[in-house]
DNA sequence: ATGGCAATTAGAAATTGA
């Protein structure tokens, strides 16, 4: 099972994309990040003639996340966190999978730091951080996957010297992520390409994705119970040359069958 | 070092992103 996770950064402006990703790669499970689109302005009917079903929870203008699926319908579980700090913001969207419960995030970015926003975001964070040991806690194979907005280590940057004081890789937003990652989930990418350079978003300044200036913040994190599962993960850097591109690539995963299941 | 681009809502310019 192939489940894939991409900040799009405006669905209805990405639509050829997105589908035309969707019918060439066809991944099984898409968290979507960034719809930029309220709950009507949905393209659904698109979604669906793709051969996907789809619950979402959009916003107007900003955020919004969804979740694809083809492989059986997305049972929803949750959307906002538990005691989520500002129900105004669509970023978490949750679903019970053929048999994965998927957990479809986007972090808040909390620049400028300090200030209001960069609060936000470890408020935020530390919302996730309980969710996600409650998660766990339960056994159930999980992924948590999207737009993390954060750079877990120097090598997932393409200049760390430039992006100490910045929200998305500040030391105290690395040492969220970490102490996350600590519950025990398998980051899903770092795994399976331990020591390579690998980015997820380049910016669409000065030519970032021809010069691979980029920064890995998309992430898809297993549980424990599921990682035994991982076969491989990747991203499809060149969908980001396309025209038209969000400044994301997708990234995903690939699941072998949970043998215990029928 | 800074500014560069692209999306949103509007129907211009401001806001947000990372």
């Amino acid at each position: 099972m192939k489940i894939a996770t991409y900040n799009v950064n405006g669905i209805n402006g990405r639509l050829p994309v997105l589908l035309r990703w969707l019918a060439e790669r066809e991944p099984d499970v898409v968290c979507l990040q960034e719809l930029k689109a309220p709950q009507d302005k949905f393209p659904h009917a698109a979604i669906e003639a793709a051969g996907y079903q789809a619950i979402w929870h959009g916003q107007k203008s900003w955020n919004g996340v969804a979740i694809l699926s083809r492989v059986g319908t997305p049972v929803e579980t949750r959307r906002g966190l538990p005691d989520d700090p500002d129900e105004s913001q669509s970023r978490y969207i949750e679903a019970a999978v053929n048999g994965v419960l998927i957990a479809g995030l986007y972090l808040p970015n909390g620049n400028p730091r300090p200030g209001p926003k960069f609060d936000y975001k470890m408020r935020w964070f530390e919302h996730l951080i309980r969710h996600a040991q409650d998660l766990i806690d339960t056994g159930i194979p999980v992924v948590l996957a999207g737009d993390f907005n954060v750079m877990p280590t120097e090598r997932d940057v393409y200049k760390p010297e430039r992006w100490q004081d910045d929200a998305l890789f500040a030391p105290e937003v690395r040492a969220a992520f970490a102490r996350l990652v600590a519950q025990g989930w398998t980051d899903a990418l770092r795994t399976i390409h331990p020591d390579e350079t690998i980015f997820t978003f380049w910016d669409y300044f000065r030519n970032a994705y021809g010069r691979d200036a980029g920064l890995r913040i998309d992430h898809l994190l297993l549980s424990p119970s599921l990682a035994p599962r991982l076969r491989d993960a990747r991203v499809d850097r060149d969908v980001r040359g396309w025209e038209k591109s969000s400044d994301h690539a997708p990234v995903w995963i690939d699941l072998a069958p949970d043998k215990t299941r029928r």
